[in-house]
RNA sequence: GUGGCCAUAGCUCAGCUGGUUAGAGUGCCUGACUGUGGAUCAGGAGGUCGAGGGUUCGAAUCCCUCUGGCCACCCCA
């Protein structure tokens, strides 16, 4: 009977790289909270009108990557593919921004998509975001900026690059729009496949497109569609990006795949990723999303970051949690000494010490040597002698130190080791 | 979703134009060493050769299908 196997684009966190994810979701929680921040967690399935909706229906993640299926009751649900549309409606269908505004949260999760697998790219990933919902201002868009660019600070990271760009509001967006279809129209044979179905669907994405490059060099840009009004709103954030002094690049071919964005919008790119998968994360504001979910309307700005990626970008240049050297490996000398070892291992942990026993029947030598290969900080011998005199014997591991004392004192003294690293 | 490359011990890999019982390094276990560690020496365990089917006297090796990974598209995280 072959084995289960995991589901293709999956991933197992074995115990050597789940304290990585952790470090660095520990990490963003602390930076998301040093700038107002709170935690908030959403379901990992919605109705499926949320995406349809939210996300848009014309959208590659809606057309062909989301994990729908339908209940028992006969609701049709999806694993959530992104964020922002599931934190904006529990936002919204709580009031919270009736308590004040803007509501500012952040979150972290497992995401679903189905599109091919490769390196950085699963079927299951982890999503962490912010968004701060209920006040539209270029400042809020400048945080949310910052609140990322300082997340990849804390975390050490460099050779990220900032790629800027705005929409417009939905006036702008309709006059772009109108420009490219009069551009493209002409050119319509020349173009590829799909965007000569982007052309009739959503024209923006027509800028993405790589193979009719060419083409999309000669496209009009943003800028002359924008409203004073937009342009202002636009060089007021970049304006305060640059008295944070947080490098970007001005790039008019940033679109986003998903349709609820306006005005400004962002990705964080990485040189040592894989050319396809550079970006580690992106956001922008979202201003028409809460009226086409069916809320009043509230304005938004947020992001999200892939975490796989952000983990290998860390493993690429080294960066990580300190190893834990907070436990002790607790010996018995023969096999009779294993209970009084196993009492001095649990009066150890009643006194706050991480204990593992081992009681094994190995050689004494072996599992010495194999406590300091797993990275115990120190051994406790328990053999006859010390079972006589209710003491037990301690080791620095790296300093190659013992002592013989009473348990009261070995703990005592191990707490002392273990505390100061 | 499209095209390509790949899959041999826990890990990294070798295995010739098909030819006896599939190898190495490392890791693991044991002994040298029955109360003292990452060393040394010796020994041992560990493989449905990704899965299924086919060709053949004979398949890890050739063919087909599937599964999974990677790469390029596509798209994004």
């Amino acid at each position: 009977m072959p084995a289960i196997t995991r589901p293709r684009g999956t991933n197992d966190l074995l115990p050597a790289e789940a304290p990585l994810r952790q470090w660095v979701l520990d990490t963003h929680a602390r930076v998301a909270a040093a700038h107002g921040y709170e935690p908030i967690d959403t379901p990992v399935f919605e109705a499926t009108e949320l995406y349809e909706r939210g996300t848009g229906a014309g959208t590659d993640v809606v057309e062909k990557e989301m994990f729908s299926f339908t209940d028992r009751g006969g609701r049709g649900l999806t694993l959530r593919p992104e964020g922002t549309p599931g934190v904006l409606r529990a936002v919204l269908a709580a009031h919270l921004d009736q308590e004040r505004r803007p509501v500012r949260v952040h979150y972290a999760g497992p995401m679903f998509r189905y599109a091919r697998p490769q390196a950085g790219r699963y079927h299951e990933f982890w999503q962490l975001g912010i968004e701060a919902i209920g006040e539209r201002s270029p400042a809020l868009d400048a945080e949310v900026i910052e609140v990322a660019w300082r997340f990849y600070e804390a975390l050490g990271i460099s050779g990220l690059s900032l790629q800027l760009n705005t929409l417009g509001d939905v006036d702008d967006r309709l006059r772009y729009r109108a420009a490219l279809v009069e551009y493209y129209t002409p050119l319509r044979n020349r173009l590829c496949e799909d965007c000569q179905r982007r052309l009739e669907v959503n024209p923006l994405r027509l800028l993405d497109c790589k193979r009719d490059a060419g083409l999309v060099a000669g496209a009009p840009q943003i800028g002359p569609s924008l409203s004073s009004e937009s342009q202002g709103f636009f060089s007021q954030v970049t304006d305060l990006l640059t008295a944070a002094a947080i490098p970007f690049s001005l790039n008019p071919r940033l679109v986003r795949g998903l349709d609820y964005y306006a005005h400004t919008t962002f990705e964080l790119w990485h040189e040592s990723l894989q050319g396809a998968q550079n970006a580690v994360g992106g956001g922008g504001r979202y201003d028409g999303l809460a009226e086409v979910l069916g809320f009043p309307p509230v304005p938004g700005s947020g992001y999200a970051l892939g975490v796989e990626r952000t983990m290998a970008v860390c493993r690429e240049q080294g960066l990580g949690p300190a190893p834990r050297r907070d436990r002790v490996v607790v010996l018995g000398v023969s096999r009779t000494d294993a209970p009084t070892a196993a009492g001095v291992a649990r009066r150890l942990r009643a006194a706050g010490i991480a204990a593992v026993l081992d009681a094994s029947d190995r050689r004494l030598d072996r599992r010495l040597a194999s406590a300091a290969r797993q990275g115990a900080r120190a051994v406790v011998l328990v053999g006859a002698e010390e079972a006589a005199a209710g003491s037990a014997t301690w080791k620095d591991l790296d300093t190659g130190r013992q002592e013989t004392a009473p348990v009261a004192e070995v703990a005592t003294g191990l707490r002392h080791l273990l505390g100061a690293g």
